[in-house]
DNA sequence: CTGAAAGCGCTTACAG
DNA sequence: CTGAAAGCGCTTACAG
């Protein structure tokens, strides 16, 4: 017999019963004789018979499926979302169904309307959009993680970002850096990177620093600072000689491009140029170990599975439109250098 | 109206047509006059309807959704891998179900059966298993990736492992090194690992050096050799005063974790210690930069997608059973010490 | 305890 | 060109 060929009909004719009987005994639901279920589950191993999902989804209404959509894959913090969120929810049968939006609000919608279309019975999203109403209508439960919007009725799960970047622009400044470029690089229309953006340059204006223009570094269009680009700007400001004392980056990505191209142009950091990050990087062995805002994406993949599955398994109370925000250390490392 | 609430025969009654018609205009099949299609087309916009994907792929026996099993999350190979295949499938309108095997052939199974169970159009896999009879069953597209197995009938996208790793053994050798340990890591039983083993050992005792058993590092079941695994064995030929001169790490995570640890133990590499690798570092920033044979993750996620696409979507004939070597790169660092 | 039947939302011969 | 109807593989009141 055939793999995958045998349907809840050919149980019940090899079993003797009807398709109802075999139903119940494949969900433990309503009352079976013992004689039947023993019957119906000798003729499930003899078949080799597998239900088909699809069929149950469509009748049930829930297909055990979770939908993700993540802007990148190749990047530490959000594979550990995708991480910690698997192994939270496989823990409860859900397999995972993913999408890479590429900072793209349409493509988003698209693959949002898409894992509807497929009847995911729940949504993680890291949103690239800045209106959060397209998550309003419906009742698929959906967890925004990574990036809060402000008028959207669904759960939140994201770091603290105001706080921890005006930390990390504090080291800078206590370390007697007045020349401080920061680093915004994609997305800097959208409110998280926002928040981390105007917790540097108000905790340099307090400390009578402006944050001159020229100092702020930032991608095109949804497009992190590429390595080339980063080369080009450090290039130039070695060649008119106003290389600030210290950058401040604001995601891990762009860290590593920037240390990249300060290597390739015999920048040292931390002696020619002190170095800060929002996000790690992508291993403990890079040396200098630079001073960073650690982000948690396990912690925050595992929260946004708890969060469905409270609402998707769980007996009792979920919570609804809740925001968890977690907070960040800062891990020093030997990448500032103490001007006097 | 509420999202996604709205059926096809809502948007058939909406527009006074029958649901064999709306279906046509859905699908671009059969004929349609331009009047019922405007109408339809309406209809759909007004009602904000979407296609119900399960009802649809109940009925066609296609879904759109390829399945990907992989045993790991954190490995930029297994990464660069899910980030070729998206970006290929996702091209011609498929999604990725992904499900974690942690290397257990047990839980692989059954994630598989559950992917045949939602009717995916096509099964990517990086195995655990031994047995390839498994995967001939059925009609299901498979493509075998990274890991080569004798009698399974599929398609199969491997890096050549025996004679890379070959080299890599060669380039110790020829740097004059004698006592040279050899670190396995997981799945030592796995044919691509023995592929891997045996090729250093040939090429050692081809150079008159036998592999001596303590020198063999191997993760226990299926688990690579953990930071203070690898911590304890340096740490013991450290204090037996038996250091090998060199290394070859069988996998670029177990790769980080010889260099971690032995950081930590103030072993330097290559002054004390020389080092090579099958499968580059998490980052390119790592210093020393290790001589490493480099594994393309994309290449062959997006050649496993190609495969697939050819079947489910080709006009033209498909390979069946193909089998794509691809042979790898050695990328020279400084990690190798020359002896005399 | 069990089965016949309706229905989930679609697609597709078939007849007109 | 169009619609009524059967059917994809299930689940679940309903009646017995």
């Amino acid at each position: 017999m055939k793999k995958g060929s045998a349907t809840i009909t050919d149980v019940a004719r090899h079993a003797g019963v009807s398709i109802a009987t075999v139903s119940r005994v494949l969900n433990n639901s309503g009352v079976v004789s013992p004689e039947a279920a023993e019957k119906v589950n000798r003729s499930i191993k003899e078949l080799s018979y597998e239900m088909n999902a699809l069929a149950s989804g469509l009748k049930r209404g829930k297909t055990k499926v979770i939908g993700l959509i993540i802007p990148r894959l190749t990047n530490v913090f959000f594979m550990q979302v995708l991480e910690g969120l698997e192994a939270v929810v496989s823990e409860s049968g859900y397999s995972i169904i993913l999408s890479v939006s590429e900072n793209d609000p349409e493509k988003e919608k698209k693959m949002f309307d898409k894992m509807s279309s497929y009847m995911v019975d729940g949504l993680v999203i890291a949103t690239s959009t800045t209106d959060g109403t397209m998550f309003n209508e419906g009742n698929l439960p959906i967890v925004l993680i990574d990036r809060r919007l402000k008028d959207a009725k669904v759960d939140m799960v994201t770091d603290e970002n105001y706080l921890s970047s005006r930390k990390l622009a504090r080291i800078v400044i206590e370390a007697g850096h007045r020349r401080v470029s920061v680093a915004n690089g994609l997305l800097p229309h959208l409110p998280f990177m926002q928040e981390r953006f105007n917790a540097c340059k108000d905790a340099l204006e307090e400390a009578g620093i402006p944050l001159e223009e020229r100092y702020i570094v930032e991608g095109k269009k949804g497009r992190n600072v590429t390595l080339s680009e980063v080369s080009a700007i450090l290039a130039e400001w070695k060649e008119k000689d106003i290389m600030p004392t210290a950058m401040i980056s604001l995601n891990g990505k762009l860290t590593e491009n920037i240390m990249t191209a300060a290597r390739k142009l015999g920048i040292r950091v931390p002696e020619d140029l002190s170095l800060v990050s929002f996000g790690q990087l992508s291993s403990e062995l890079i040396e200098p170990k630079v001073t960073a805002v650690i982000q948690d994406g396990h912690r925050i993949g595992r929260k946004a599975g708890e969060l469905l599955m409270a609402k998707l398994e769980g007996e009792g109370r979920a919570m609804y439109n809740s925001e968890v925000i977690f907070n960040c250390e800062i891990e020093e490392g030997n990448s500032v250098k103490k001007l006097e």
